[in-house]
DNA sequence: CACAGTATGAGTACTTGTACTCATATGATC
DNA sequence: GATCATATGAGTACAAGTACTCATACTGTG
């Protein structure tokens, strides 16, 4: 290795980010040069300057960590990605890769393998944290992921409705909330539905929870 | 201040921990002696030393954040308790101070007030951090704040069809998965709710997606 | 202007959840 | 054996979500 690699790092939790940013400064190769706490500053930080990698976190306000990937891939292709989150889900990383992510990392697995991951991906290889893939918890599955095109397809009042979905509120809550008729709300529930291809009884209630970080 | 304080760091993300570390290093007047990823080794690092402070998240496996709390204030009453949390909910913050914690913060704002806290509860003071009780989220409020005390009170087949709730399931579905009539589970979707004082269309669901890892 | 998209509101039918009531069976405790 | 808690099943009534249909109004674009 010649030079120190520069590091970006995204994650929406300040703690997280100072957490990384120690785990990586623990080696002499690697020096966190930029900090972003939501996806569109992290997109404004890869503008600015120049990095070697961009760790990011998936789940972030304003634009999701998928968002930044794609933004990534088409702007900044010299710069490597690793996608550093809570879901070991098969589908997630799947996206990921599709998207152009170099590597993919469980939180709780980076304090072991952060270093390993960040000297693979920036010598042009890809890296998936081990444990990806047999998770417990029942995680959504994008049937052909593209939740997010799906997502960006809904209109503004669709938007406003399923945020409030995803606090459980009823359509009569929604109603007086958006000071609109609760008929109103459930036809955007309907509409919701349709577009995204849900179906049944708490299908709506189960993506907005699921999907409440990237709303 | 005369000497160094000992503090011990209960959070179940390593790198959190790490970010904790760092933070609370910055400081000379403080030292993290011991780290635990869930409750149970909280406690048992508690046995084993004395420490000045507890930095406590409440979202752990094993014991709930909440149960150490209980712990320490029957066990270990020299040792000041802050809880760190993402949920900038009123009705944890009564809860744990119930429970004889000393400090409220949340996780974003940890990184400036860290300290700070540390200073006032070591002292023997109180600390909350600003915003909270200002979520946007309708968190679930705990009339009294006895929700464990109510959740051990349910029968253990309530408690089968509350973790299936949790998972957004119909109880035409639950009753399949347990090989019981619907009309059942609804009797049990009843009883829970009037167990835990439980109200309205969504709120059964919404206490099982929330208290999901307390199950 | 015509058209498409969106937001708004309502009608109708069906399913599901909530909130009660009641009944039966089982197992433990006194 | 009587009693209590629990689990199980069902009846009834109402509220809410889902899944359609239709209609009106506004806002852009071609």
């Amino acid at each position: 290795m010649t030079t120190v690699r520069s590091i970006l790092i995204a994650d929406d939790h300040p703690i997280f980010r100072r957490g990384v940013r120690n785990i990586i400064e623990e080696s002499p190769y690697y020096v966190v040069t930029a900090e972003a706490g939501d996806g569109q500053s992290a997109i404004r930080q890869l503008e600015l300057n120049r990095f070697d990698a961009a760790v990011l976190d998936l789940a972030m306000p304003d634009r999701s960590g998928l968002q930044v990937l794609q933004w990534m891939r088409d702007n900044t292709p010299g710069t490597a990605c690793v996608v550093l989150t809570m879901y070991a889900d098969e589908g997630y990383l799947k996206r990921a890769f599709e998207l152009g992510a170099n590597g993919y990392l469980l939180k709780d697995d980076a304090h072991d393998e952060l270093i390993r991951c960040l000297d693979v991906v920036c010598d042009g290889g890809r890296y998936v944290s081990p444990n990806v893939g047999h998770s417990r918890g029942a995680v959504l599955s994008p049937p052909d992921g593209q939740i997010d095109e799906k997502l960006s397809a809904l209109t503004p009042a669709q938007r406003a409705v399923l945020r409030l979905v995803s606090e459980f509120k009823t359509s009569k809550e929604i109603g007086r909330e958006l000071d609109i008729s609760y008929r109103t709300v459930q036809n955007h529930r309907a509409n919701i539905c349709r577009a995204l291809g849900l179906d049944g009884p708490n299908a709506l209630v189960e993506f907005a929870v699921k999907e409440k970080e990237h709303l």
